[in-house]
RNA sequence: GGGCGGUUAGCUCAGCUGGUUAGAGCGCCUGCCUUACAAGCAGGAAGUCGGGGGUUCGAGUCCCUCACUGCCCA
């Protein structure tokens, strides 16, 4: 039954099978090593390991994902395929704030806030909105057939992954890396929190430059009727001023230094203070100082010693340090103290000014730069250790210009502010003293202060921020820092390095637990640390890529080598290669997005052309640093290329059936490798077989170079261009299933018919997991050698193809090249005289003098494969002759076809056309004779190119000749 | 303001360390329902490689410059 495929393609009626048989079957699992590293070891296989880089949990697949699951499926399956331990980890991120955001907007909706249910129970209830909605996107990812070890599903909440997150945070402590601190940071009013610098995402905004009058004081403290004229763009801000700098060389302010102000509204008397980093370009160039409310005036207030008066609270309201304004929101409070400026006559003038804003990158809200106190990573000692990483070269960059990039923000890399004001996440392991208001951060939860001893202890409210845990995955994943025969979990510096054990720690048992899979031990690292390879955007080149690799640097470090040697750098790093990806576009290379509308859902798109279709466009589109313009007429035409499959499918099982009906059956033992042709195979099959190799060549290379485009395209080029509009069409002559025919000759073509056929599905598998998979079962007629074919070999080329070698000349495989150009002469000349395509036509061909060796292969290619010609180009005989004399006659350089037919010759055409090519050969010959009459050139270039320049004169010069003389015979009457 | 890309056929893109007269898919034009496939077959048209200058025997490819455009960081 297998054998009866309906006509068309439908990729619905397959893929959901597929996808569900490749997860229940756990294909792709690769279970921890045994314990026993030697063992797990001597298979002598490499691993290949690839960690998804982990979605959002509330997250749904977008185009990005799936091009980033599509690069690193292709890339796994064919690793895979090619004999490595192949293991791709999937799993989310608990994306603290977009949960928190979605839990909450639940319990908005039955009327409810966090506040009133409290902490644990709000904990609890996103664990339960997690266990039912959370991971759809992996619910996706199955369906769109992503070859990952599901049994290996990571969530950075999970209890494991905690207990790294947990050791990471104590042992940073220990070394002194993490503090805590009043600093500016980004403060989402909204999400009321901080935010990481690479959380928000600047708008260029159209807003307004204030300048305000602030009073100079006179000896006495009162007004002295002059003023110091600001500018700002915040001026609520101005609350909160404790200072206006100006430059110390201007000479505009020369008469105010040391000087004091009055504060308008605030009636406060403020310094005038001298700082060279004032722009004097800027503005009125004097600068308002609040140190509280900006990250420059911060800078500027420490140097100075100034105070810091925050005068807004959690929810972007003025509090009780901003007066009469307390209370009101931000932007009230602009519009208020605005109008009280003017009232007072301290508005010196508004101008409209562009500057860029920050915003929230989940809620979109405006970010507050406030001071607030938060936990900090001393960050300087691990980038230095990631660099030198990237330095060395022990992680390479795909594209290399990332690496600069990569470079460039390490070198100017801030501290990373790890707090945030939220409940769902890893709460901060630090318990604040009443007693001695002393900190202490430790691995078990404590019972009294570690410093004073008391028990009036009060656990951190903050949490983690989520990259803190999903940087840490590389590591945790493989059982850090749980690892058994690693007991140094102490300080990575040489020079200070502490033997304490790392002691059980409960981070609350907040989640399922996999443990199982996860039971930690060292094989399992030792087997698959340092992953091989990290595929990811761009835009989370510093989310993910940097701070993996800082940490993933840091903390394996510990971790001695299988042997017990000390793990050096190389093999500290969290993935050796780095692929980075661009931007899937739309059509018009928009920008998808939500409010433009034009997002591209791939589920649908799915929907309508198949998976396949969609991984193969977007591979096929794929050229590292280039955005993906996504069309789906490129889509479409990729249905349409496994339709083409499809249908050569259903041919060759036709034809199989058609054998076994006589007795003639392919041996599937034969399948599975690399096909061969025999000495005496014909011309088809020894050539088709010498492209096979060609084509696995190049896409192996193509791929180990994450040139996917090349990959897809030669493989394009090979089934449609090779396989399908030359092979079939010419092994249809030799599936003969008559009374009278060779039936080893039959059962031969068939059987390299087949082979060809199964080896190319496999080259193909990596792309099209899902069509391949449907065929290759067909081909084995549902008793296929093993599971899928996934787990069967890729094709590679053998170095000595035993098809090059033949005597016959006739008989190499690049003898078809000969073939292919005389049958498709043959079939213009037809086209351009006019001749059904049906009709058979006596053919006469001229090579020209004898002995020309490339003329007489276009011969020889034609003389000996008559029966080729005579389905493939209607010839009903060939005939050797010239020069020709025939009514209708094409050219070439080496050979002219020619035949004798009744029918209207379009004479102005013909005239045009051929006026037209000798123009096009005149130009030629004349570069030609340009180029070869420089003596610089003949010395200097290499051979090669002067004997092909050489040759392609002659040929121009031969059609030339032949053009101008068809000129000539044309009537003159211009009929 | 600093940095990094891009500009090749109507569209989307290839073109490695400079080497013969620049390629692919889609689209377009013409003719065909040839029993694997009309999601197909056959044939065809189409580009002064963004402008200018330089290096070289030779430049889409290297250098300079200008223009346009995109992204990242401040």
């Amino acid at each position: 039954m297998p054998h009866d495929l309906p006509k068309a393609y439908d990729p619905t009626a397959i893929e959901d099978h597929w996808a569900s048989y490749w997860v229940s079957k756990k294909l792709f699992a690769q279970p921890a090593p045994s314990p026993d590293a030697d063992e797990a070891v001597s298979d002598g296989a490499l691993p290949f390991t690839i960690l998804l880089p982990p979605p959002n949990v509330t997250g749904r697949l977008h185009m990005g994902h799936m091009l980033n699951q599509t690069e690193m499926d292709i890339l796994t399956r064919w690793r895979r395929m090619s004999g490595r331990r192949a293991l791709w980890l999937p799993g989310t991120d608990h994306a603290g704030i977009a949960t928190q955001m979605m839990v909450e907007r639940q319990l908005a909706e039955e009327g409810k806030t966090r506040q009133q249910l409290g902490r644990e129970a709000f904990v609890e209830r996103v664990w339960e909105w997690r266990r039912h909605y959370g991971g759809a996107i992996l619910e996706q990812m199955k369906r769109l057939g992503a070859s990952v070890d599901w049994d290996r599903e990571y969530f950075t909440m999970d209890e494991r992954l905690s207990v790294a997150v947990r050791e990471a945070f104590v042992r940073l402590h220990e070394q002194g890396l993490i503090y805590r601190g009043a600093y500016i940071v980004n403060w989402c009013p909204r999400c009321q929190t901080a935010i990481s610098d690479l959380e928000v995402v600047y708008d260029e905004h159209k807003g307004h430059l204030w300048e305000i009058r602030y009073p100079v004081l006179d000896e006495a403290g009162k007004d002295s009727g002059e003023f110091l004229t600001v500018a700002t763009t915040r001026p609520e801000t101005m609350l909160g001023d404790v200072a206006v700098a100006i430059h110390p060389e201007d000479s505009r302010y020369a008469h105010l230094h040391g000087k004091m102000l009055r504060l308008p509204l605030m009636n406060r008397q403020i310094p005038i203070i001298l700082d060279e980093w004032v722009s004097r370009e800027f503005g009125t160039g004097a600068v308002k100082v609040t140190p509280a409310h900006d990250p420059n005036d911060f800078a500027l207030g420490e140097r100075h010693h100034l105070s810091q008066i925050n005068v807004m609270d959690d929810t972007g309201h003025i509090n009780a340090s901003g007066g009469s304004y307390a209370g009101m929101d931000r932007y009230v409070a602009r519009k208020e103290i605005v109008a009280d400026l003017e009232a007072q006559g301290l508005l010196a003038g508004i101008k409209d000014h562009v500057h860029n804003v920050g915003h929230c990158d989940r809620c979109k809200t405006v970010v507050e730069p406030r001071l607030s106190t938060q936990w900090f990573v001393k960050i300087q000692p691990l980038a230095d250790r990631a660099i030198e990483a990237v330095e060395q070269g022990h992680i390479r960059f795909t594209p290399e210009m990332y690496a600069k990039t990569y470079f460039e923000w390490m070198r100017n890399i801030h501290d990373w502010c790890i707090s945030r004001q939220l409940w769902w996440g890893h709460r901060i392991p630090a318990w604040h003293c009443a007693a001695c208001h002393k900190i202490t951060v430790a691995r078990q939860d404590p019972t009294a202060c570690a410093h004073c001893g008391s028990g009036e202890i009060t656990q951190e409210t903050d949490v983690l921020d989520t990259w803190f845990s999903s940087g840490l995955l590389p590591v945790s994943v493989f059982g850090w820092p749980n690892l058994p025969g690693s007991s140094t979990p102490g300080v990575p510096d040489p020079d200070s390095r502490t033997r304490e054990a790392s002691p059980e720690t409960n981070m609350g048992a907040l989640g399922p637990s996999h443990l199982g899979i996860w039971e930690s031990n060292r094989a399992d690292f030792d087997a698959f640390y340092p992953t091989s390879l990290l595929v990811t955007g761009f835009d989370i080149l510093f989310f993910w890529v940097a701070r993996m690799i800082m940490l993933g640097c840091w903390f394996s470090a510990d971790v001695p080598m299988p042997d017990g040697s000390p793990r050096p750098l190389a093999e500290s790093v969290p993935f050796r290669e780095v692929y980075i990806h661009a931007l899937v576009r739309d059509a018009n290379r928009e920008k998808m997005s939500k409010t433009k509308g034009n997002v591209i859902d791939p589920i649908e798109i799915v929907k309508q052309y198949g998976t396949d279709a969609v991984r193969f466009t977007l591979a096929s589109m794929a050229s590292p640093g280039t955005d993906i313009a996504f069309n789906v007429a490129r889509t479409e035409g990729y249905r349409a290329f496994a339709n083409k499959i499809w249908n050569a499918a259903r041919f060759i099982f036709m034809n199989v059936d058609k054998a076994a009906e006589i007795g003639i059956t392919v041996d599937h033992a034969v399948l599975g490798a690399m096909p061969s042709a025999a000495p005496d195979d014909p011309l088809e099959a020894r050539w088709i077989v010498a492209e096979l190799h060609a084509t696995a060549a190049k896409v192996n290379e193509s791929l180990a170079n994450y040139r996917y485009d090349d990959a897809a395209n030669t493989i394009y080029q090979f089934f449609w261009g090779s396989f399908c509009d030359w092979y079939i069409e010419i092994v249809k002559l030799r599936l003969d299933f008559s009374e009278s025919a060779d039936k080893a000759k039959t059962g031969a073509a068939l059987t390299t018919l087949v082979s060809v056929f199964e080896a190319a599905l496999r080259l193909l598998s990596p792309f099209m997991p899902f069509l391949t998979e449907e065929l290759w079962h067909a081909v084995y007629d549902g008793n296929p050698p093993t599971k899928s074919i996934a787990l069967t070999l890729y094709p590679q080329a053998e170095l000595s193809n035993p098809s090059d070698n033949v005597d016959a000349a006739s008989k190499n495989p690049w003898m078809m090249k000969y073939l292919q150009k005389v049958i498709t002469s043959i079939r213009a000349l037809r086209k351009e005289v006019g001749v059904p395509d049906k009709e058979l036509v006596r053919v006469f061909i001229y090579t020209g003098m004898q002995g020309n060796v490339e003329n007489d292969r276009f011969y020889m290619a034609a003389l000996h494969n008559e029966d080729i010609l005579r389905s493939l180009a209607r010839v009903s005989e060939l005939v050797e002759g010239g020069p020709l004399t025939q009514r209708h006659i094409r050219s070439e350089p080496n050979f002219d076809v020619g035949f004798n037919y009744e029918a209207t010759i379009d004479v102005p055409a013909e005239r045009e056309r051929l006026t037209r090519d000798i123009a096009k050969y005149e130009k030629g010959l004349v570069a030609a004779a340009r180029q070869l009459g420089n003596e610089s050139f003949l010395s200097k270039a290499p051979v090669h190119v002067v004997e092909g320049l050489k040759k392609q004169a002659a040929e121009t010069s031969t059609l030339l000749e032949k053009a101008r003389a068809a000129l000539e015979a044309l009537p003159k009457d211009g009929r």
